[in-house]
RNA sequence: CGCGGGGUGGAGCAGUCCGGUAGCUCGUUGGGCUCAUAACCCAAAGGUCGCAGGUUCAAAUCCUGCCCCCGCAACCA
């Protein structure tokens, strides 16, 4: 039954990360769509998991005096409560680091060997004895390496390569005869161009970590994080195993879902690696957006990953799901606030749906003893719109257009809440007795309506959507497409239990309770130990860059406190850096024979001119470094503020060259 | 010429691919209802759709140029 199946995939977390804002959202958009087409009758298969090998994860492991098995495990570990607690249906999770997966690699290299597009060469990089690591040239400081600044060497190791070059043009044609290859358009166009711009082939091993996929027939090589990480779309069906059943049956994929960050890797080598095995290509990539903490990304370092466990658990899986789906104008980046939250929260699903629920379903109690209506009609306001309402729904849904699709799902239960006005039951009631045939066709009319919304919005919020048809006293169990229509609702049947839907959030009181315990706030700025240390970005995120920082133990001597000369300098002119956004170079009198050349990173606080006279505090003695190809030959000292500097100064002026400790 | 995203009523955002009355939520103002979670309903005020040209009967939408903001890269020594 070719076109019913449906196979999507998330990409696999990287480990060395808790999962947070990002993780959370790409699954749950992947599984409202995997949600979304079972209810449309197709046969899903759904699947997400972990990317475990690397430098990164090595690295952290051996800081951690643990074995990388032991780090991934535990790592790991911190998925499966979550994705439960968010009502993933996933049906299944796959591990880099298993039997199945390593199979699956390894037949793909064996069938990009046999194609030919694989050779040996070697590859360069600048390796730092001190941290035993590579580092890629943009990522050297000042010749040495970013962690420690110890020297670096140009070191070529041998590797395997992956003819990327010749994948240029096959890969170009694809993309001009699939146009909805990748999505949204304008990701579509960014694949295209870098492409056009040309393609190296691509090393695909490493000798110098250990951590990863021995090479088949070659152990000292381990293949190379991302040629391990894609193929696990295809190795979790079973490719390379014995049992290639589910793979016949899915592959390709209808969605790869993906976070813009890693869509070349999905756009361009996995269709080229699976070109080169023969294999047919995903049928679309999708690159979705950011979620942005005060328009700024998140990141570790600047202190704003949002992990929004405490919302979970304030308001319940559904409502982060439908903010998620509903804030997001998917593809592009949106902002996360608690703000943000708390206002979609009441407004739509307190103040509406849960409300516009309460009131109904409260008449129903009332008047007919608990039951559902005895009367129906077959003609009214509320029906045409619901009509009208399903119809554009399922065409903003099979768009991805989520936020319409909410929107639209919405309007139907604002026209309950008017027709409800309109009709006020309760004058009805008051005039004509709970008996009354029109009283009860009213408030059928509510309730149908409800409960086609219920149906609609069952994908992003499943276990709400369950509960509100258990009360209205609508037929359980899955829901499907043909749900949607008008008359679901049986007569005079009991209705389900009572309780809200969505308690109002108290505004005022959630911030004084989440300044009163910092833990609480999504923004956390606590250091998370060293296990579930940091990382970047959302999704598979390949090791190779940054090693995690490690914490030295603690207090350091009066001896190597003095090593650092702290001198008093009088700032005699400042200006820009040319073309940098925020460096200042400033000369300094610090008292010696000639003005001393310093590069600041102020710039975006403090103008030149406001400088000049000012009496700062520097460290003289520090490696001369180059910033923007000026050198800097020492550092002022400032307090930074989410890496705001506040310069500091002295209480009164001292000559210059005056020392600090 | 590094890559990319954005500039739409007071705030936050849709709409831009496929030109045709500028829409949503919140806020404001006035009225209504009392079934409901201090909720809901109706009405009103409020926008030169960053700027300037161009194409067109018609431009937020297409084309050209410019300005500003934000990510990435680079530059917090």
């Amino acid at each position: 039954m070719a076109g019913r199946n449906f196979y999507i995939t998330t990409p696999i977390y990287y480990v060395n990360d808790l999962p947070h804002i990002g993780h959370i959202y790409t699954t749950v958009v992947a599984d409202t769509i995997a949600r979304s087409r079972r209810m449309r009758g197709f046969d899903v298969r759904f699947l997400t998991g972990t990317d475990e090998h690397g430098q990164k994860v090595e690295q952290t492991a051996k800081a951690q005096g643990i074995a990388p098995r032991e780090l991934v495990d535990r790592v790991v570990g911190r998925y499966p409560p979550l994705w439960s607690a968010l009502d993933i249906t996933h049906d299944d999770f796959i591990r880099t680091t298993q039997d199945r997966h390593r199979a699956g690699v390894h037949e793909l290299i064996r069938r990009l060997d046999a194609r030919g597009d694989i050779y040996k060469g070697s590859y360069g990089g600048w390796y730092c004895a001190g941290c035993e690591a590579y580092f890629p040239e943009t990522q050297l400081v000042d010749g040495r390496c970013p962690d420690q600044g110890h020297p670096v060497s140009w070191v070529e190791e041998e590797s395997y390569f992956f003819r990327l070059s010749a994948y240029q043009e096959p890969l170009l044609r694809h993309y001009r005869e699939h146009p909805s290859f990748v999505r949204p358009a304008a990701r579509f166009n960014e694949v295209v161009r870098f492409v056009e711009g040309g393609l190296k082939d691509l090393s695909i091993s490493r000798v110098s970590l250990s951590w990863g996929i021995p090479w088949p027939d070659d152990p000292a090589h381990v293949v190379y994080v991302w040629l391990d990480a894609l193929t696990n779309y295809i190795s979790a069906l079973g490719f390379g195993g014995a049992d290639h059943g589910l793979y016949e049956k899915y592959w390709p994929a209808d969605l790869h879902l993906v976070g813009k960050d890693i869509l070349r890797f999905h756009c361009v080598y996995w269709p080229a690696f699976l070109m080169s095995a023969g294999l047919p290509l995903p049928r679309q990539v999708y690159g979705h957006g950011w979620w942005l903490r005060d328009d700024r990304k998140m990141s570790k370092s600047v202190g704003n990953v949002v992990r929004p466990d405490h919302l979970i658990e304030k308001f319940g899986p559904d409502a982060l799901r439908y903010f998620l789906l509903r804030e997001m104008t998917f593809g592009q980046d949106a902002n996360f606030s608690d703000e943000g939250f708390l206002h979609r929260y009441n407004a739509d699903l307190a103040n509406g749906l849960g409300n516009t629920a309460a009131r109904v379903l409260a008449m129903a109690r009332r008047y007919f003893s608990g039951r559902t209506p005895r009367e129906r009609c077959t003609e009214n306001v509320l029906i045409e719109r619901s009509r009208d309402v399903t119809l554009r729904y399922l065409q903003a849904l099979d768009a991805c257009e989520f936020q319409r699709a909410l929107e639209i799902a919405w309007e139907l239960v604002s026209a309950v809440d008017g027709y409800v006005a309109e009709k006020a039951p309760w004058s009805i009631a008051k005039q004509e007795g709970n008996d009354s045939p029109k009283l009860h066709r009213v408030l059928h009319n509510g309730l149908e309506a409800l409960r086609v919304v219920a149906v609609m919005v069952s994908p992003v919020m499943p276990a709400v959507a369950a509960r509100l048809l258990e009360q209205l006293g609508a037929p359980a169990g899955p829901v499907d497409e043909a749900a949607l229509a008008w008359g679901g609702l049986p007569l005079d049947a009991p209705l389900g239990g009572d309780g809200v839907l969505f308690p109002r959030a108290d505004v005022e009181a959630y911030f004084s309770e989440a300044t009163m315990n910092e833990e609480n706030r999504t923004t956390q700025k606590v250091t998370i130990p060293p296990i579930e240390a940091p990382a970047p970005e959302q999704a598979a995120q390949p090791a190779a860059e940054e090693a995690p920082a490690q914490s030295e133990a603690g207090l350091l001597s009066i001896d190597e406190f003095l090593r650092a000369k702290l001198v008093v300098g009088t700032v005699k002119s400042a200006e820009r850096v040319p073309k940098s956004k925020k460096l200042v170079r400033l000369e300094v009198d610090l008292g010696e024979a000639q003005l001393r050349q310093v590069v600041a990173g102020i710039g975006a606080q403090y103008a030149p001119e406001e400088l000049v006279g000012r009496q700062i505090v520097v460290v003289s003695n520090l490696k001369p470094a180059t910033l923007m190809g000026v050198e800097s030959r020492g550092m002022l000292l400032a307090a930074s503020v989410e890496g705001a500097p506040f310069l500091l100064n002295v209480d009164r002026e001292v000559p210059p060259g005056t020392g600090v400790k």
